[in-house]
DNA sequence: GTCTATAATGAGATAGAC
DNA sequence: GTCTATCTCATTATAGAC
């Protein structure tokens, strides 16, 4: 009697457990499309094959959900770029890391999420984008602190590798880089168009080595 | 009788001119700090000061209340843009345009617009920069094609400056100043956050002297 | 041109049976 | 844990008086 009520548990818990990732991924590819208000509960319940009352069973609320579709992947992608840069501080033995390293460092794991993990991780990388681009008075973008430690690990690097340059222009770079892969993570095919094809920022070898040759001349600019 | 009733005519045009704008500067504000689906028709009747069927007298529709928003002001500073670069080209007698002062021809007319020129304004430079991140299968992004002949004019222009460089080259630096112009007028506050406080983009002389500093370098790089 | 009133639908959220 | 049914309120949009 015992385990065959543990059974039942378990079972239950898998298949909770499979619901509940089913409204997520539904939830995570609307939030990435339409944005927050742009998707309905009932939008996530018929992407997702289930019912709106399962989704308020199991996250309470629209806001609810959407914080767990933004926390469930944040660790994994946070420790990420963190073994990246770690990576590259460890193959140069604590010497400064080149500039051209430091920049692919910083951009592959988030091009390789976006592109490479299948469409749960693009659609992520996509809403992270999405924040990263509101303004600052909305209340979403408290989300996007998680990451403030992986910016500051990286500015720190970026410090040591140009020990010479001013902290406000390494600020700057920094910045100018970032808005760089923001564009790319939001697809939003400004340089496909603008070079009619002759371009594309959907190649992850090329976007890096466009970013290296740009960015590093202008990181070292006095 | 004749000129009393084309007195009250005029006056009734005047007053439902009037009423118009009161809602299109309404919408601009509250698409611009909420988008379009956060932004409600009662939100705009009520920030306007005037009633939901009113709203639907004047413009039909919410989406086309959206495209007037956009298109009111499009004409306007895109002569505005063209107009810049026009001036440093006359400057130079024809002669290629140093790369720094195209980067001042293709940022001040946009972060003048988003800062010194009302409200009213600021909301449009936003909206555009919101629309501009959206990813290209938004339906709304056929919005921004509008300013195709400003983005190909100063091309042309890049292209001259630098005989020497590949098209491609041309191509992915102009698009790196886009992206950090783009981030600029969404106020999304990262470059101060992170720098905390030292640095902003809020700045409209020091800014465009960064961009220069970098994007120079960054544009000459082989 | 502007108002009141209301239709028609969709939204977030809950109750209770199984 | 999952379902049906429903509540309550907000939404887009229209009809008709003035």
């Amino acid at each position: 009697m015992a385990s065959d009520s543990s059974e039942i548990v378990k079972t239950d818990q898998k298949r909770s457990l499979e619901t509940k990732k089913r409204i997520l991924d539904a939830t995570e590819q609307l939030f990435a499309q339409h944005g927050f208000y742009g998707t309905s509960m009932r939008d996530i319940a018929a992407l997702s094959g289930s019912r709106i009352s399962l989704i308020y069973y199991h996250f309470g609320s629209k806001d609810k959900i959407f914080q767990t579709v933004v926390d469930r992947r944040s660790e994994e992608h946070k420790n990420h770029m963190l073994g990246s840069l770690h990576n590259a501080v460890v193959l140069h033995e604590d010497a400064p890391v080149p500039l051209d390293i430091l920049i692919e460092a910083y951009l592959r794991p988030c091009l390789e999420r976006h592109q490479c993990h299948g469409p749960g991780w693009r659609n992520y990388i996509r809403l992270l984008a999405h924040l990263a681009s509101e303004s600052a008075s909305s209340d979403y973008q408290k989300t996007f602190f998680t990451y403030d430690v992986v910016n500051k690990a990286f500015l720190n690097e970026f410090k040591r590798a140009l020990p010479d340059a001013k902290d406000s222009h390494i600020y700057w770079g920094f910045y100018f880089l970032q808005t760089a892969n923001i564009n790319f993570l939001l697809d939003t095919q400004i340089l496909d168009m603008q070079s009619e094809g002759q371009c594309s920022a959907s190649d992850i070898d090329i976007t890096i080595e466009q970013c290296q040759r740009f960015f590093t001349r202008g990181f070292t600019a006095p």
